[in-house]
DNA sequence: CATGAATGAGCTTTCATTCAT
DNA sequence: GATGAATGAAAGCTCATTCAT
């Protein structure tokens, strides 16, 4: 990808971070980078594709961003896992925010979207699969297991409006809040082994204070 | 208020369920209640505030729909709550769906939206104690309790877009699931006596096997 | 038809003839008019529909303009008809000259021509048949007659442009060349009683002396 | 002229043909050839200059085509000369079908146009004086041969817009009708010997036969 | 010869809002 | 109360053309 390439798509995101994808116009983002709209379109068909391109972005990074866990005993890591994961999610808010606003106004990107959640919930399945086989998490029915996915998916994907709405004005304040969230989230799945062995508890207080 | 008003309003609700609401032109609201837009702004002096005034419609039903618990000994009714909280929540998806757009572009509703959000958080934690008290929901720390009930916010208000985009093109299916995505939140929380005694468990059976 | 509408519709009657229907913006019809480009899509929803309501203004005023042959023994005006008709189409010479591309880039425009021509068509071929039913006109096979009446068509609607290359620059001089263009068309096809008794002959050599 | 330049104006026709002259881009010419527009702009100093070439193009082999009438006592051959004709003029049905367009964007084009035109003219002149001289068209005052004429050019050219707006959707049909349109045009002004001799009649009926 | 990045003006269209009547 | 004409800014996008390399 040329660099032009690689600069719209930065100023795109930053942009569309800040006042909203919906709210930012193709000229916005010319204007920004110091360009011509004419040379934006150079690089770019429409809008729709920079928000295609931005979102494939998203997914590469989310795949080399996978904890491959072998099959082996070994206890998740949450903190890590999610500190790294939310820390990068900030950079593409507006995906999650605008979400269904992005939908309604681009429909191919529906589709990106749509692959996209298929490889997120595949993921979270194999972890939960692989912490219940070792006894880290509790034995769970098939039907819940899936309730307790997407559960997790909407909380991962859409804490952040609710710490917005509650005037947390700080974004790193914010997504330590998030992280509590999901933590809080997860810990009544957990079995005594589970609780004693992986850094969930920890991970919590530590979150606390600093969110004091 | 007047008759004029209120048609204007529900109208507007209309509209910005169907198509969303940054896609509603006021136009659009006029030309389908027959009335011309110059009459529209007598009523309402921008597009802001005919948000406002939708959300505080909203937020009044949401009060007279407070199942109020006295002080006995009783289990929470999961089912009838949920089932009409989410049935009328339906009317104001708008507000759930386009929140972060509406947000950055109309920032007076924000506030709106801040005060709406602390009597919802006071109600649940209320509620959670409640059933604390009677030894229907587990012994929970207050911060935990924070987390869990900014979850069930994030889960109550926020479900819909995961199923949007999970395909789910029947809004009733959607919204059945929507409960189970809490009845399924709120499972680990309750004690023997709270899963013995309310209807929890049988709610979830029985939307399973609708949703099949 | 309001007055404004009417005005728009005059303006851009008169800009296309002057540039040329592709060549003039909805920004210069505004311009034109004095009035802002929002105000000319409160009228016209969009260009498109402008060269519609221009098309059926044409031809509304060309079915006015229609001689109704009674059936009687009766040589048909060729000159009133011919200079009446011609003086007319001038006003909307854009549609002539502009037709394909016109069509190429306004799908719905052609359905309207279409319709037109039907129309245009039986008129045409009404009056030939007149003509030949009381020996003003050779008889004519059937497939010959359809041909005679489409080289009518082109030669009626397509004279201009080659008096344009051919740089007659005065647009009266033009039209009546376009008139003789027709009178001579016609001629072969009259018998001796339609020389005798018509008034293509006198025509022709009224309309000779003006254009040296 | 260079094969590159060659290519360019080949490339220009068949896409001035297929999607219109005013409709197709320098940067979708360069495209359809896989060069650059830079490049393309080495060869041409602008649009109006491909445009200009092309009708250069096209006068050269419109001369190449003419059939040489040495001054022999020889029927005209109607059906190859038309056939041939409207064949390759089928190659440049831009020019005729956008003319008007062409002209009022492109001045300089009209120029070119108007040379083309003169010579056209004069070889139809050469052909019908010669026809006349021995025979086979009827004698014609030099006023009305100079109308029929310019019937003939307006004929020649514009024949297709009729048959595209009535919806005749292949090309070959089309310019079958186009032939017919010719032929029937000439047909009055056949003496007997003509019609005897030449093979209009027959090629009427030849082509007849094909459009149904 | 050839590239392709860059420009800037222009196009059609939408929309919240105002205001004289 | 009610109308609807009018505004002007802004949106997404296209295109002929230029120019440094």
């Amino acid at each position: 990808m040329s660099n032009r390439k690689r600069e719209i798509l930065d100023v795109a995101i930053k942009l569309f971070n800040e006042k909203g994808c919906i709210n930012t116009s193709t000229r916005h983002i010319a204007d920004d980078l110091g360009i011509s709209v004419g040379n934006l379109y150079y690089y770019f068909k429409n809008k729709e594709e920079i928000i295609i391109y931005i979102y494939q972005t998203f997914m590469d990074e989310v795949s080399t961003r996978i904890t491959l866990l072998k099959d082996d005993d070994i206890a998740f890591d949450y903190y890590e896992f999610l500190i790294d994961q939310m820390d990068f999610e900030l950079n593409y808010r507006f995906i999650r925010l605008e979400m269904n606003n992005i939908i309604s106004k681009y429909p191919s990107v529906k589709e990106a979207f749509q692959k996209g959640i298929q490889i997120k919930l595949k993921q979270m399945k194999n972890l939960f699969l692989h912490q219940i086989k070792y006894g880290y998490i509790k034995e769970i029915e098939d039907i819940e297991l899936e309730f307790i996915i997407s559960n997790s998916w909407i909380i991962i994907t859409q804490w952040e409006i609710f710490w917005i709405i509650n005037n947390i004005k700080d974004e790193r304040v914010r997504r330590e809040k998030g992280v509590l969230n999901l933590l809080y989230f997860m810990k009544p799945y957990l079995t005594t082994k589970g609780l004693e062995n992986s850094n969930l508890l920890t991970s919590i207080k530590y979150l606390e204070k600093g969110t004091k």
